[in-house]
DNA sequence: ACCCAGGTGGCCC
DNA sequence: GGGCCACATGGG
């Protein structure tokens, strides 16, 4: 995997919808739903919020947390429409605090989604501190017990501005924690040469 | 049969 | 502010 292009996508408003549904379940599952919208012609705003909001939608399934997620969806669907004259770029465009807290206001939306639609959909500085990124701190004593807002703080103060930067390292801090920082078997062998506070090897 | 996955929100103290 | 727990499904 290319660390240049590790979030592929057609456009903004699909970047948000995939870090909404790839919460707590793997990429793999997301794109196949992803697809499955798009052929639907679900991948707009506008369709996505006429829908009520009790409706759980099958093609979110296979991601799990259907119901919240299809709820979640539906929701940041009306606030573009609403606020944003049913643009998704103007969700991530202007002062970076403000448009932090606006999605953070959003119902599902926490500090990860927020910053991987910021980073990864607006290509705005924000790095994405995910729990990945902060077992290899763990692990590499970087940052040995420091949580989602010290890591991130961490690396936006030593390279501060810098989208393309926080792109490329948070692609290959991923990528480390899955071959070396998973669960215990798969830490057998990490060349990070540390104990680890996640799995005590 | 277990553990895990690119989190979040609600509750409790 | 930190420590649990539900949320749901599919793959290893």
């Amino acid at each position: 995997m290319d660390v240049e292009d590790w979030w592929p996508s057609d456009g903004q408003f699909e970047v948000m919808v995939g870090a909404l549904l790839t919460q707590q379940t793997t990429w793999e599952k997301v794109v196949p739903v992803l697809d499955a919208l798009k052929e639907k012609g679900l991948m707009t705003p506008l369709p996505l919020s006429l829908y009520p909001l009790d409706e759980p939608q099958a093609v979110i399934q296979p991601t799990g947390f259907y119901r919240q997620k299809a709820r979640r969806l539906i929701h940041i669907s009306r606030h573009i429409m609403d606020r944003h004259e049913g643009n998704p770029a103007k969700l991530l465009l202007g002062n970076l605090t403000d448009r932090r807290q606006e999605l953070l206001s959003l119902p599902g939306v926490g500090p990860e989604t927020a910053d991987s639609m910021l980073l990864f959909g607006g290509a705005r500085p924000k790095f994405v501190a995910a729990s990945y990124v902060l077992r290899v701190f763990h692990r590499t004593g970087v940052l040995p017990d420091g949580d989602y807002r010290s890591a991130q703080a961490l690396v936006e103060t030593r390279y501060p501005d810098n989208a393309h930067c926080y792109r490329q390292l948070y692609a290959m801090l991923v990528q480390v924690a899955k071959r070396y920082c998973r669960s215990r078997p798969r830490c057998e062998g990490c060349p990070l040469g540390q104990e680890c506070p996640f799995t005590g090897l």
